[in-house]
DNA sequence: AGTTTCACATACGGTTCGTATGCAGCGCAT
DNA sequence: ATGCGCTGCATACGAACCGTATGTGAAACT
């Protein structure tokens, strides 16, 4: 029986998620050359070794922050997508889901400030592993159903995306912006359509 | 007379942008947090005293080569500027000068790399400062006179911003890719405008 | 010519990260 | 049940790097 007893693999596993959860505030609100590890991993209750024994360095830490992220918007997406598959109205309600997702001020600076720059070019494979390749595909459909104006359905999905983070990263500065940022992504997708 | 002679403030002019240059090159090459402040003064043929004389910290130093590449691209995308201001080709046509000055790859990873994560908010004002300004007004009267769709300039000028950097920071990794940036990018106009 | 100032060099201390090593308890087999 | 191996984590150590404080020599000014 033993309710209470922690058998080793979830022990280990519940620090690697406090680690992590503690690393996601801490990145968020300081971002991430002004967290030293002595201090993320006293705020963990743990010590550096724990860290390193997990995420064997701080760039490990911070992607698997950054999966963790990753991993929650896809699921919003998701849900949103699910409702209406395969539609076009449907393709554009996720975006703006995905706009609204990624200005949150604790995902914001981590997913577009710190990344890159920590992760050079694996921050948007990352990014992209989870639903890019869907929304690619999505798109080749509506090109080649003659819903959308434009050509290259890769280059497309690019421009999408940084057209919504850059309108994110802009509007997280200021909540009155919010609504402006959805209404110029709106018009966006409005001429897209055809 | 005293041609060779130098004077005191243009020796120092002299280091100054020597050490910029130097920064420059190995930013772009190496990365931010890669570039020990040692090496680099080495390369430029100084100390790490002059560095900090002339730049105060790291963090200055990165300033001050982000603002040079920020005038060269202003530069550039002003000569086309001149050519047919006003005009909605014209702005369109800076776009897509903007689009191949900021996918050189010794301007990408400056730019979109590591310029969010050393200078935050900071990194998006001074790029913004040279002709992000005009921009906005030039796309005020576009919708003004019913040219282009979207109702705010404001927040489109962010939108097509981003549109074109992450276009630019995809082609970066392949030639191949940079046609087909362009095309994207003109598909985008093209659905803009009425 | 003496003095001041400035551009730059040198010296030092503190912080931080990565690795190497130590240890204790869980898990498993006998 | 007990002895042993493995593993999760702590401790110890070394090295790199940045910022500041201080020193210096030559140019600039009077």
């Amino acid at each position: 029986m033993s309710i209470n007893r922690k058998t080793r693999a979830e022990a280990a596993q519940e620090t690697s998620t406090r680690l992590i959860a503690t690393a996601h505030l801490a990145f968020a609100e300081r971002g991430f050359a002004e967290v030293s590890l002595d201090a993320l991993a006293a705020e963990a209750g743990v010590t550096r070794g724990a860290l390193h024994h997990h995420f064997t360095n701080k760039a490990g830490l911070f992607e698997a922050v950054l999966r963790r992220i990753d991993a929650e918007i896809a699921a919003e997406i998701q849900v949103v997508w699910e409702e209406i598959p395969g539609t076009w109205d449907g393709f554009r309600a996720c975006f703006h889901v995905y706009l609204d997702a990624v200005l949150r001020p604790d995902r914001c600076r981590i997913l577009f400030q710190d990344a890159p720059a920590v992760l050079g070019m694996k921050s948007v494979d990352i990014l992209m592993e989870s639903g890019f390749g869907d929304m690619v595909a999505d798109l080749e459909t509506f090109i080649a159903d003659g819903r959308i104006r434009a050509t290259d359905a890769e280059a497309l999905g690019h421009l999408l995306n940084g057209a919504t983070i850059n309108l994110a990263f802009w509007a997280a500065e200021d909540a009155t912006r919010r609504p402006r940022a959805h209404a110029t992504l709106a018009a966006l997708f409005d001429g897209l359509a055809l």
